[in-house]
RNA sequence: GGAGAAAUGGCAGAGUGGUCGAUUGCGGCAGUCUUGAAAACUGUUGAACCGUGAGGUUCCUGGGGUUCGAAUCCCUAUUUCUCCGCCA
């Protein structure tokens, strides 16, 4: 959610990057938004100052009674039914236009850096890096779907006996493989600085409004409705609602943590090469990177936050490229996002395994992650996240990009962890 | 699942109808002392909203109620703890 205060001191400027989102109704939803602003401001104090008068009642009706002045303080207790009627009035007036402005609020994606080039759709995407060279493979190169059959590192049949498709079993070294990514990812992120965290791989529905899962995307999560919880889709939600309601001290920023959980996404709507394999599952294993930062150093930390990510790869010795994601094809909490892609020679495309966004202080909003500044005032944090990595399609791209006729290669860094160098 | 108790500021913990936005301790911050630090001492220290300001309003888990007046009384929801049962 966008600060009103925000809005109301730099309208102008926030309709300038809302624009770039290709939101349309921008301009008419803030001006209702400031309008009902006034109007609840007025009113507030008005509120205010009737209750100042009630209390003002109430303290010498007490002061009455201890003198022993009955009469006196029966007279003024009168006067307070009327005030008390006014009052109740007021709150409920009060109540409904903060409610109108809450829900007009929330309708509002958050501004995009001034940084995010316009455009529509994920064409317009800008590559702003790319690294590696594509494998050209040899004439019997599979894709990884039948890769993981012949070698029985996953079988996605059985997944679909046991739960349903998009649920795959990992076998042997398959199964061996996911663990080494894991330990591999938390590792360099703990060398790095991040703190490893183990949240709840359910969350309340609190955890789920804090970080804008709910009420949007309720659709999208499955939910566990005996207890009203809900299954993560990210570990992005447990790990920044660590910080809901919370006032960090300043010397703490940034706060860098990372966790590993299990992913689960209903994906409501998915269909086609793009759920084929690994591409896309209910349930997938992921890293993320989470961090809560000074306002004035989150852009600083989200390029930081973009060459760790970009560092794994390069050490999985996968070619990438990084796209900056143009206004339309943003996340609605995003102020800027740079997406991680791995080529997936096989499949002869660009496989996301990464996104990385600065969210500035929409989520921190909401959550009320606040820290003290030297002036001793109360200001939000800026949060950003990223995954280090998810999983399926790093495996996907690792199994495509290095089968040989003799078995596929695992890159150099990850030996340590699997145990072996060749799956064969 | 059954029985009982509790929920107060960063933490601990007072407070049972008006002088309570809340005693006190710890922690934090600033200062004195010190070459520096520690200790000791002194001061300061919750949040949100309205207001240029003075100041005002709201908040003692959430919601509702009683009352001129509620942290305090009543109802309700949630959570936590203890005991019992079950159990990785």
């Amino acid at each position: 959610m966008l600060q009103l205060n925000y809005i109301r001191e730099n309208k102008d400027e926030v309709l300038k990057r809302l624009s770039i989102k290709n939101f349309k109704d921008a301009e008419s939803i803030l001006n209702a938004v400031l309008e009902k602003d006034t109007a609840r401001r007025n009113m507030q104090k008005d509120s205010d100052n009737l209750k100042a008068e009630a209390n003002q009642i109430a303290k010498q009706v007490g002061e009455l009674m201890k003198a022993g002045k009955k009469e006196e303080a029966e007279h003024a207790k009168a006067k307070t039914g009327e005030l008390k009627l006014k009052e109740k009035k007021f709150d409920e007036q009060l109540k409904n236009l903060e409610d109108e402005i809450h829900s007009l609020l929330v309708q509002v994606p958050n501004a995009p850096s001034l940084k995010v080039p316009g455009g529509k759709t994920p064409e317009d995407n800008e590559v702003v890096f790319e690294h590696g060279v594509k494998p050209t493979l040899y004439a019997n190169a599979k894709p990884h779907w039948d890769l993981t059959t012949k070698y029985d590192l996953i079988d996605f049949e059985l997944g679909v006996k046991i739960a349903g498709a998009g649920f795959p079993v990992y076998k042997g070294k398959g199964a061996r493989l996911q663990r080494a990514l894991i330990n591999y990812f938390l590792d360099k992120a703990t060398a790095q600085g991040y703190l490893e965290i183990q949240p709840p791989i359910v969350v309340n529905e609190d955890s789920g409004y804090g970080t804008g899962q709910l009420p949007d995307k309720e659709g999208q999560m499955y939910h566990v409705g005996i207890d009203n919880l809900y299954l993560i889709p990210t570990a992005e939600v447990p790990v920044t609602n660590i910080y809901r309601d919370v006032i960090v001290k300043e010397n703490d920023l940034p706060i860098k943590n990372c966790a590993y959980t299990p992913c689960f996404r209903r994906e409501a709507g998915s269909y086609g090469k793009d759920v084929r394999g690994l591409n896309r599952l209910h349930q997938f294993d992921k890293v993320e990177i989470v961090q809560i930062a000074h306002p004035e150093k989150s852009y600083e930390i989200l390029e930081e936050m973009r060459e760790y990510v970009a560092g794994l790869l390069k050490e999985l010795e996968l070619p990438y490229r990084v796209l900056k994601l143009c206004g339309g094809d943003m996340s609605f909490a995003s102020a800027l996002t740079y997406d991680m892609e791995v080529w997936s020679a096989a499949q002869q495309r660009w496989l996301e395994v990464s996104s990385v966004s600065n969210f500035e202080a929409f989520q921190t909003n909401r959550l009320k992650c606040r820290f003290k500044d030297a002036n001793g005032k109360s200001q939000l944090a800026h949060s950003l996240n990223g995954s280090a990595l998810a999983l399926p399609r790093i495996v996907a791209a690792l199994l495509e990009n290095n089968q040989t006729e003799i078995g596929i290669k695992i890159p150099a860094v990850l030996v340590p962890y699997t145990g072996f160098d060749m799956i064969v």
